[in-house]
DNA sequence: CCGTCATCAATAGTGATATCAATCAGTCCG
DNA sequence: CGGACTGATTGATATCACTATTGATGACGG
């Protein structure tokens, strides 16, 4: 998944970017670039370009004589889809996909909207046809199949806003519903209500009916909203 | 705003990232290492590592043989607020505005209810206080003041609703406002509507009411998008 | 006697340079 | 047409001089 692993800098982020993530050290912790050197094995050189990433994500502010030092939380630049998938590997994965799930019932409903208003027709007319395809896979019990054509529909009603923010976040929706599954948030098939759901956004969106095409987005969100609630773990 | 200058590579990164930001190279176009070092006259050393905040920003890629070159428009992590402070500060600053606030009239609703649901009772009240200086100062025509306490409103609503990617969200919010105050899409007094409805937000937010908090927060961000798109300006 | 301020040295990051290894796009040749 | 070659370019290491920041030290003044 994403992640380049060809570089040692990358290596070693790999490594040290999850373990801020997780909470692993308090904030005001201070490592020194010497300290990363032999810990990771790496050159002066490839430790600092690991830093200097970090510090690009706020999660670390490097200075002269007190080393490189963990931010809190509230400084982080939560959307890097880089941090989100290192806090989704984490223990922190439910707090994360619960604040991203927020996150779309907001996003998805209003891009619905803006794709059923401005997208181009033809693309908007093929979103019934994915719609379909998972209905069929759904009742067929594909679960793979279906993860991935859900993943599809959504993306496409994100780039159909056309608003470059919204489509941002399509990695990001991608992940949370990859999350929900691998969790076993979903159930065995999926639910014939959601699938009438994409259904009627789908169509809504293919004929030009943002109100339509919103009101029926927010109801698929929202019902996520309660499977992931209904589970208490951290 | 905020751009810590006291490293070189930093330095780098203020005239490379705005100059990408701004499409001013195409998608592909290749840079070297070598050339950055002579453009701005450093070290190998610090060409790499503003090369690698680019990268993490999915700007550019870095291959061997190849140089560093310009990635397509959508690969960029649009989220990155300083990719976003680079965009607001060239020439796609209306167009950034415009899908900025549609993010906002998307998520802050959604921020607002929460904070009716959820937030901590003594801050909630504390919001009237914050509608009833903006009223004031709003009809005193104190622009500057206003703004100050805008930004103050709409981000104390995001941190109230306690989910850390809508607070993620409170400098972006911060910045439409500047801009929208400093491209003149504001009028000298805030309309009356406008005051009244923040003050609406505030009631029902600290009355934990948080349907009536969303409406009139939706109020408050399609107000601002009627404005933008008035402006026919690039 | 204690608090405040200037001074100074130790420390860790910052920046520069040299050098070699690894990679790969494009070319040349069989 | 395919495969080896090669030079350009990044990847990685080592090392050095520089600089900013801190915390201690001590002088001064209240």
């Amino acid at each position: 998944m994403g992640t380049d692993n060809r570089t040692l800098h990358n290596r070693v982020l790999a490594v040290l970017g999850p373990a801020i993530a997780a909470d692993e050290y308090e904030p005001g912790h201070a490592f020194t670039l010497q300290g990363l050197e032999e810990d990771f094995g790496v050159s002066r050189t490839v430790a600092r370009e690991a830093v200097r990433v970090l510090e690009s994500m706020r999660l670390v502010v490097s200075r002269p004589r007190t080393g490189i030092r963990v931010r809190p939380r509230s400084d982080w630049s939560v959307f890097d889809p880089q941090l989100i998938r290192w806090r989704l590997a984490g223990p922190g994965r439910m707090a994360q996909l619960r604040s991203l799930n927020e996150l779309r019932a907001a996003v998805e409903p209003a891009a619905a909207a803006l794709a059923a208003a401005r997208g181009d027709a033809e693309e908007r007319a093929q979103l019934v046809v994915v719609a379909e395809r998972m209905t069929s896979t759904g009742q067929a019990g594909d679960l793979d199949a279906f993860l991935d054509l859900d993943i599809a529909f959504h993306r496409r009603i994100l780039e159909l806003s056309a608003n470059e923010m919204f489509v941002g976040l399509s990695q990001v929706v991608a992940e949370v519903l990859i999350g929900r599954t691998s969790f076993h948030l979903m159930p065995r098939n999926p639910r014939p209500e959601a699938l009438r759901l994409h259904t009627a956004v789908a169509r809504a969106v293919a004929d030009g009916l943002p109100d339509v095409a919103e009101a029926a987005m927010r109801s698929i969100v929202s019902e996520v909203a309660v499977a992931l609630e209904a589970d208490g773990s951290a």
